[in-house]
DNA sequence: TTTACTGTTGCAGT
DNA sequence: AACTGCAACAGTAA
């Protein structure tokens, strides 16, 4: 489920459902998601307590007395809650919670390709710089004078530049697209070819657009119900991505879909030209 | 039935 | 170093 938007919708959701919890007992049904050991894990985790919850980017942190559970849901990851004793059969369920209030977290994700990984605290941070994370997307943050000085170094294509999480963390292929049909910027732009109005342009949605999808709490696309972070109605406010074929907002022109970098990207060909 | 597609990231190849 | 393609996996739609 995750952009920026979804991540922060389920750390909310966390948030409410498991600081002060304590954890009686972990077990995983596909271990291998756990990058450092799912043993490892459960036996550091079992016996503490969530002190917060966090989020880096798109990365979950979960805060415990003295180690941090990093989550990442990747393409479809999700959590959900069920009191325990009553967590349903599903081929889907890889990773058991059982907390100190009789509830269970489950991990839920059908491609098994979020990963959880066991930090000792503090060791967090050398975690994100070895990824070379970029700045959060907020006005504090997000300096736009390095922005544009790394985009004027780079020959890269615009999108697939924005997607590497080290200009700026959170955007993922729905709002990338957003952002660059509200800047007026194609896709497979070289970087070093923007002008100095629109980087200024692409800053300001990248930080606008993630934060009203913050306060719609992310859209809900092509997804089952009832999982946290499913509730989003940023949907409804989407303009170019998955409107294929139907009218540009600003111009009327119909919505057309090309590849770049491997993902679907939807522009409006008037509005955003090469 | 096959193929292409899917809210991500990281690695192997050139 | 910079770029590309693809792999991890499972489901859905055409």
């Amino acid at each position: 489920m995750p952009e920026l938007p979804e991540v922060e919708t389920v750390r909310s959701g966390l948030e409410d459902l498991l600081v002060g919890k304590s954890i009686v007992n972990v077990s995983f049904a596909y271990p291998r998601m756990v990058l450092t050991g799912a043993d490892q894990l459960a036996q550091l985790a079992e016996g503490q307590t969530f002190q917060a919850i966090r989020r880096r980017g798109k990365y979950l942190l979960l805060d415990l007395d003295e180690h941090v559970i990093i989550s990442h849901l990747r393409m479809e990851g999700k959590y959900l809650s069920f009191p325990s004793g009553q967590v349903p059969a599903n081929k889907h369920f890889h990773a058991f919670f059982d907390l100190s209030d009789g509830t269970t977290l489950v991990y839920q994700d059908v491609r098994k390709f979020g990963t959880m990984e066991m930090l000792v605290k503090g060791e967090e941070e050398a975690y994100f710089q070895a990824r070379k994370l970029g700045p959060e997307p907020t006005v504090e943050e997000f300096d736009l004078a390095t922005f544009k000085s790394r985009l004027q170094a780079s020959k890269k294509s615009i999108k697939p530049y924005l997607l590497e999480q080290t200009l700026v963390v959170g955007l993922g292929n729905i709002y990338v697209d957003e952002v660059l049909w509200a800047s007026r910027v194609h896709p497979l732009r070289p970087s070093n070819s923007l002008k100095p109005s629109e980087i200024k342009c692409l800053h300001e949605q990248t930080i606008g657009i993630l934060a009203l999808a913050v306060e719609k709490r992310g859209s809900t696309i092509r997804s089952y119900k009832n999982a946290f972070g499913e509730i989003g109605t940023m949907q409804d406010f989407l303009k170019v991505y998955g409107r294929t074929g139907q009218a540009c907002p600003r111009c009327q022109t119909s919505i057309s879909k090309l590849k770049v970098g491997g993902r679907g990207s939807h522009i409006c060909p008037k509005c955003q030209k090469i």
